[in-house]
DNA sequence: AGTTGTCAAGCTAGT
DNA sequence: ACTAGCTTGACAACT
């Protein structure tokens, strides 16, 4: 089991999500930011290694405006070198790394400019995890969709929508399920159908469930990854107390925490902690997990 | 230097 | 009708 969090680092004093203006877009610019980005991803991984952190989310703004059609320049080829080397030093200390899209990116949404700019965003991110040169176990994670008042149809559209992909991106892309319209059940009949992994979110499975327990939900959710997708992933929260249901909590609640490993003893899995403090959560769910409990 | 409005992209539920 | 929330606020203009 590796423990991590998304994106940010809030010790070290950098960020690899830097990004600009659209409308200041320029090649120089591109360059410089996504040059800074890496510096600081660098610094990142190192930290989160020296910490026994081996699970990050790489945040989607690494190569802003990659996906848009002002960006003709060729990131991946300028800086193969530098994502290779990063990727070298993920494989080599057999960290795991995830990438999540936005919300803009639906690929089963009934407007056709969606979803072709989705596939753009889509084959972005494939294209960064490829030119660090990772293996099928790096993923992406998207939701299923939007429901658009019908949801079979979503759901149709969503097969159909999938299936037509790119290699490169069927080989990374899985699903996760939501609190409020796509359940665990939902995304487990969609990967029955087409193959798709399912990444178990456990506080959205809270949220919206069919009375699956967590441990039966996160077996079945192990199903649906073969031997080269790498174990399970996990995204882990709690909710925010006082605050509207859905909204993640600001710190980790680890007696919630402890619970959870309790439920979810003896399985395997990679653990995503989607909470606002990041590395500092990280940090004392490792101890829970190491340490006496 | 610090504050604040704005930023490529969408959907849903709550108010 | 409007907004908070979503994996993550950061940028840049203004005071």
């Amino acid at each position: 089991m590796r423990i991590g969090y998304p994106c940010i680092n809030r010790s070290i004093g950098c960020t690899a999500n830097h990004t600009f203006r659209l409308a200041g877009y320029s090649d120089a610019r591109l360059i410089d930011t996504v040059s800074r980005n890496l510096d600081c991803l660098e610094r990142i991984l190192d930290w989160n290694l020296k910490h026994g952190l081996l699970f990050f989310r790489i945040s989607s703004d690494i190569v802003p405006f990659a996906s848009h059609p002002v960006c003709r320049f060729d990131w991946a080829g300028h800086f193969a070198n530098r994502f290779a080397s990063i990727g070298n030093f993920i494989k080599k200390n057999k960290m795991r790394i995830s990438m999540h899209p936005d919300q803009f990116v639906l690929i089963n949404s009934p407007d056709e400019g969606i979803v072709r700019r989705s596939i753009s965003e889509l084959a972005y991110h494939a294209k960064a995890l490829d030119v660090m040169k990772l293996g099928q176990s790096a993923k992406i994670q998207i939701h299923v969709g939007g429901v658009y008042g019908e949801k079979e149809n979503a759901v149709k559209r969503f097969i159909a929508n999938y299936t037509a992909l790119p290699p490169e991106v069927i080989r990374r892309l899985v699903i996760e399920n939501d609190e409020r319209s796509f359940s665990l059940g939902d995304c487990l009949r969609i990967s029955r159908k087409t193959g798709i992994p399912v990444l178990f979110d456990s506080f959205h499975h809270e949220c919206n469930n069919n009375g699956e327990h967590a441990r039966e939900a996160l077996l079945l959710a192990s199903e649906t990854w073969k031997k080269k997708d790498g174990i399970l992933m996990v995204d882990y929260s709690s909710q925010a107390i006082g605050a509207r249901t859905g909204k993640h909590c600001e710190s980790m609640d680890i007696r919630h925490f402890k619970a959870f490993l309790e439920k979810t003893r003896g399985l395997d899995f990679d653990i995503m902690l989607e909470i606002k403090d990041k590395e500092k959560s990280a940090k004392k769910a490792l101890g829970a997990i190491l340490g006496p409990s």
